[in-house]
DNA sequence: CTCCTCATGTAAGCGGTTACATGATTTA
DNA sequence: TAAATCATGTAACCGCTTACATGAGGAG
């Protein structure tokens, strides 16, 4: 079977115990959702997918009462996951509106690109805020990989926002300079 | 008209002075691609759009011998890049393979981790490289916001390579621990 | 009894990539 | 004259989002 984007996140949501896709999505927008998006409607079928494979099954463990369907790694699942682990490819994709919007804004006044650059700065703190939030908040359990990570989120937003204070500053303290247009 | 995505790409490509669909597209892999791509399938009927809208137009300008059509802004097209320039949104879409593996690195041993950390932390290394290069053998009259957001390539990039250092370190130091899964 | 959360799913559509098709012009 | 590059385009497909549908169980 081909396995690609959401499979990996199900089999890793998977590696420590049974979960339910409904889990699973939760999971995913506590956590990977900065890194790595997924959606019932990619999260369900590719269940089915996983099943058929042989990748994962429902665990028939004892229902709570609770009509739900949890799944766990088979050996061959598992192998799986870490075969893809242990390959080295780690594609890399960014959409960046923010940058964007600075990479054209010698096409309005400097004045406006210092705003540009406030409103990135401010939004990326906002992304800052949540994640520390996140960070308070952790329970005791978590592995110390998912804090790795967590950290990276923490300390690339730090930089980025103090990147932007940066710019911003150096964009008022030229102030007085030719306006419109041509900032070269 | 709705202008989303490569508009925008299209428009602000357009800023300085006219470009044909091929060119654009040339920009774009020297530059923006890194935060935002665009493909030949999107920017040829794109152009259409935005012409059909009349936010941009064929410049009639003299052909040296080659069959090429470029297109400058009009007033309007112009008025619709400086609007969505002072619009605050900004969208921000991360796909990371190389995170989403670290998140579930504690699947494996803790030297495959390692390993894992290390890989990642050559392919970012790559990037910083190209991007350096880039910066290299960049021509006198690049705009200035041109040059900030390469700048924030590399040092993100920098950054993101010194994370990576810090943990395989870490993870290197720590060897001798409970090997396999709990690496809490 | 009502509302919220739990829980599983699907249809339609959008944004994008890949692969292909075509032909002109320049360079070796 | 062959190969590389310039130049414009499209069809098929894929991954993903949005919106919707359905119903059960728990909380007030």
């Amino acid at each position: 079977m081909k396995t690609s984007g959401v499979s990996h996140v199900i089999l890793g949501a998977l590696r420590h115990g049974p979960r339910s896709g409904y889990e699973i999505k939760q999971l995913v927008d506590k956590s990977t959702r900065f890194f790595w998006a997924a959606s019932y409607a990619q999260i369900y079928p590719e269940l089915r997918r996983l099943a058929d494979a042989g990748l994962i099954v429902p665990a028939g463990e004892p229902s709570d009462s609770r009509r739900r369907v949890r799944y766990r790694l088979t050996p061959a699942g598992r192998a799986q996951l870490e075969r893809w682990l242990r390959s080295p490819a780690a594609g890399y994709e960014l959409r960046d509106e923010g940058l964007l919007k600075l990479f054209f804004a010698d096409a309005v006044p400097r004045r406006d690109a210092h705003v540009l650059t406030r409103q990135l700065q401010a939004e990326r703190q906002a992304i800052l805020d949540r994640l520390r939030e996140i960070e308070r908040t952790l329970p005791e359990d978590v592995p110390t990989s998912h804090v790795d990570v967590l950290r990276y989120g923490i300390e690339f937003h730090e930089w980025v926002v103090a990147w932007c204070a940066r710019l911003a500053d150096r964009l008022d303290s030229d102030e007085g300079d030719a306006e419109e247009g041509t900032s070269r």
